[in-house]
DNA sequence: CTGAAAGCGCTTACAG
DNA sequence: CTGAAAGCGCTTACAG
């Protein structure tokens, strides 16, 4: 019985890959030898590396990573974790930039990324075995919310992680890297005063959030540092959301509406406040300034372009997956603060 | 030498997990009993499968996926394969839902999903390697354009996969799910020919994507359906981004003064086309209908909010999937289309 | 620098 | 229904 081209074609598909002992026996050398090749080329002579460099890529030979990790006892992968309710981590813009920061970095160390959410309390439950059994060798953790109970569970697991912003409500040092929140706020409103505004009102974010404290800090402080007295009136706090933002801003312009410029905590509330704007008549730049954050895509599609602050997500994406490499390897953690950048566009 | 009190506590947290052979002694079983428990409990007496239920919950024990994986010689992950330029696809906002409406439905299958992103030929050749592998069981294929040769990638490597969206350009029969893009352009047409509007034109998407080809087509097919002319300078075409809805939207504005309603084949893209309808002087819905495609974040948020065609990403994802793990199980490819969903909000 | 061999933690025929 | 045993494909001391 002869086997039809399709049908030959279908078993040289599902034929098993090859093994280090193809390899072994077509280099002429040991399985011991064309691990090492595999590991680096240390103590291997020039001659048995190149025989065994020339029979992987003669039968396209790819580590089986299942059997590496069962005798390292290392996953060879690496947790993506967004531990925020769904809804809105994924509907913020910068998400989607710190994903495919992420994935390239670690994709630069041959590392997957494996992407896990656990906003709910049941998904918690379902995750936290996988990840105490050690199904990924160290976690990406984002997450803003003061006393996140899955940093619990990553301790108690005794799993490298890194957090993206400065965990809230947490006792003990943690590794984590974030843009310098206050700085950037200072910044822009000292751009606001030196570009002549005088009664500067805010959109702050959540304050159960790093940014959204750090960044109503920073503009109080600025304030101070120039001898401009409070005035609680002028501050406003939103939850990050665009319709925030618009409802932030309506709020403020009914309560002084001689102001003539505000910093918004986010582009995204930035973009909602800019609508309320136009929407009482009144002009961006020309009547209120408005100067956002993040540097997120809805920046420069905005009307008009928005004034804001860069945030560093590529260093921010790299670092995190530096840090979490080296604690795999055994360091202790870190706290990385980076710089964050003044973007001038048109609305401030 | 007595340990101190962080010694212990280290050593304790690098202690190995207990493996399948801690929760036999404990259970006082064989080690292949306790296996046939974990794959389902076939061919177990009930005191058996008690005592290793009990052993299991007692130790913490969690199977160890690289020595499973090894045995079954399967990965135990999906791969979600962006094969799309990546700011494209990155600033779709029908992304993120995508994205996590698969993590979901991956993880009722407790299948880790692994984000991947191709969309360079460097990144391609890169990734192959990895896929050919079989590293992951199969892929959910993101990408939208004529001719990927991701494609012809994933075929040769004997791979099971799923394409979101039908493919352009290939040839031969292929997995894939999508909204009936055809249908539920036509339903659009139909509801702004229905409420009153004559001069309907329309923004297509690419024309090398299954989107842009068949909502266009069903612009044309529903206008012909009713005795109506084509008129070619009523028809732009887009590239999907926010920035071309505005120039298409000022273009046909200019060519046809007198249009009192558009059809956009994107929701990002008809949040565009509203900025140039307003910076026209015109009013929305009042002067021009405006009807979008995909009911994605922007559309609730436009203003006026969009009357829009909604893609039903949950079910699609949903369906993915699900041929995705029948492919795994040896079953051929299918072709599912899914219906979409009117929904009018104030835009038209 | 190299090979032989043990062992990582599972699953699965095979006997019984 | 159950146990003993082979084997999945690697890495890594250990000798030499």
């Amino acid at each position: 019985m002869t086997d039809t081209a399709p049908q030959r074609r279908a078993r040289a598909r599902t034929k098993r890959p090859p093994t280090i002992l193809d390899v072994a026996a077509h280099a002429g050398v040991s399985r011991g030898t064309v691990s090492r090749v595999l590991q680096g080329g240390h103590n291997v002579s020039p001659g048995a590396r190149e025989a065994v460099d020339a029979a992987i890529r003669k039968l396209g030979y790819v580590v089986n990573r299942a059997a590496r990790s069962l005798v390292t006892q290392r996953a060879g992968s690496v947790a993506f974790l967004l531990s925020e309710t769904q809804d809105r981590f994924f509907s913020d813009p910068n998400f989607t930039t710190l994903l495919r920061a992420c994935t390239t970095a670690l994709a630069d160390h041959d590392l997957p990324l494996i992407l896990i959410t656990a906003g709910t309390e049941a998904e918690r439950r379902r995750i936290t075995p996988y990840l105490s059994a050690h199904h990924v060798d160290g976690v990406l953790l984002f997450s803003s919310h003061r006393g996140n109970p899955m940093i619990g569970h990553l301790r108690q697991a005794g799993l490298p992680f890194v957090c993206c912003g400065k965990p809230l409500g947490q006792r003990g040092t943690l590794s984590y890297v974030a843009a310098d929140d206050r700085e950037g706020a200072k910044n822009m409103v000292r751009h606001l005063l030196e570009s002549g505004r005088e009664r500067i009102a805010t959109i702050a974010g959540p304050q159960d959030t790093p940014g959204g404290l750090e960044r109503l800090h920073g503009y109080r402080e600025l304030l101070t540092e120039h001898g401009i007295a409070h005035d609680e009136r002028l501050v406003a706090v939103g939850d990050y959301s665009r319709a925030s933002g618009e409802a932030c801003m309506r709020e403020l312009l009914g309560r002084v509406p001689d102001l003539d410029a505000v910093f918004v905590a986010s582009d995204l509330m930035a973009d909602g406040a800019l609508a309320a704007i136009q929407r009482a008549g009144r002009r961006v730049p020309d009547d209120i300034a408005v100067g956002g954050f993040d540097d997120s895509p809805v920046a420069a599609a905005a009307h008009p372009p928005l004034t804001t602050i860069r945030q560093p997500w590529d260093r921010i994406s790299a670092m995190m997956v530096r840090q979490l490499l080296a604690q795999i390897d055994g360091e202790g953690p870190a706290t990385v603060i980076l710089p964050t950048e003044l973007v001038v566009r048109e609305s401030a």
